[in-house]
DNA sequence: GTCTATATTGGGATAGAC
DNA sequence: GTCTATCCCAATATAGAC
């Protein structure tokens, strides 16, 4: 056992750098071309590994997927919990603009930080591929979260039957997933600005869909 | 030359019966498991003629791919444009919500034909592919329809920018791609119901979100 | 833990007989 | 126009040296 003094509160070993490089690289890749259109000599050689390498570490290709999503999307979920537990515990009423803004969270904590270029176009990229492949994931991360926020919006909403929130609530996730792959060519840190504002119209559209003020009801 | 008089209306020649086999077989796995999961041979043996067929009618994968797509994104981009202008040239002034059926009017007609097995799961995979793949057949069959459609909405909300419009118009396709994605369970007919009760609701949702009669502007 | 080398399978594409 | 047979390459995965 040599001692490993260096580096040892962001890699606990050598093994762990070599495993970040593989799914750094497959990240990146996944987004551009999709999981199926990826493969694993693409990644190894981006990310300057051996191919065994990535046996080693992920045990198949699903593995590796599995790890790149769960890597990101876990703390995207507990930042949007995080975010409405912190709005549920405030005193004022919630806000349907409020809630949003929590869900929305992730994106902007992004800013400015190189997160952008990367978790529009990997969380966009979940909802692209087969569901065969993504399910499992979705179901993981995605659930608990989904049905914290459909409760929060009833409480926001009120007459508005469960049924008809959790049809808003999925047509608001397909708006904020087109945006998410609008807005990522892939690299290009400069548009942050431009990437808040289109956030902010996101949210004024997916609040007046869900809200439906102008409507009969 | 033997004769070929027997159901020469359908199809012009017996080559035609191949090629068409072939498409419809390719559409019903990409829809499943994607494009590039989707193997030539796997086509060929889902239907029934020979690998070189493939090659022979399309020249490549991405040729078939290219006819897959066009062959019903050309028919959906013809009645959305037909139900516009017939919108256009009655005498009442041009609403949202009229503006809005007239863009999902493909789906409103698939209502009951064996095209709402296919359609949403079809329209919903053109976007999922990596961009590469499929911008050229967007640009193509998509972008005067877009143009058209944002034109008419801005006329139907007077105040609102080009600029805004297009982002509104954006967000709305993202919600309509989440609804047919998540109504397309692969097969299922039964359900036509069910179809049309989301189809209502993904207007409700998208014209309170064009129109954003609750908020500030 | 990391590499070389290779096993094994399946992919797209084509040549040439019929 | 359609088939058989095959070329050639790339894929995932693994065994075994270091």
């Amino acid at each position: 056992m040599v001692a490993m003094s260096n580096r040892a509160e962001q890699e606990s070993s050598s093994g762990e750098a070599t495993r970040l490089k593989i799914m750094d690289a497959a990240e990146s890749l996944i987004i551009q071309h999709g999981f199926a259109a990826t493969s694993l000599r693409a990644i190894a050689n981006a990310a300057d590994v051996n191919l065994a390498a990535t046996h080693y570490h992920f045990g198949s290709k699903q593995g590796l997927l599995a790890a790149v999503f769960h890597r990101r999307m876990r703390p995207v979920g507990i930042a949007r919990l995080g975010a409405l537990s912190e709005l549920e515990a405030g005193s004022e009423p919630l806000t349907v603009d409020a809630i949003l803004k929590a869900f929305f969270v992730p994106f902007y904590d992004a800013e400015g930080s190189e997160l952008l270029t990367i978790l529009p176009g990997l969380v966009a990229r979940i909802y692209a591929e087969p569901a065969t492949l993504t399910q499992p994931i979705l179901e993981e991360e995605f659930s608990e979260v989904a049905s914290r926020f459909v409760a929060a919006l009833l409480k926001a909403c009120p007459g508005v039957p469960e049924q008809e929130m959790r049809w808003r609530f999925h047509f608001m996730v397909g708006s904020m997933i087109q945006f998410l792959k609008f807005h990522t060519p892939i690299g290009v840190a400069d548009r942050d600005n431009e990437f808040r504002v289109g956030l902010d119209k996101l949210v004024a559209f997916t609040v007046a869909g869900i809200e439906q003020l102008g409507a009969i009801e």
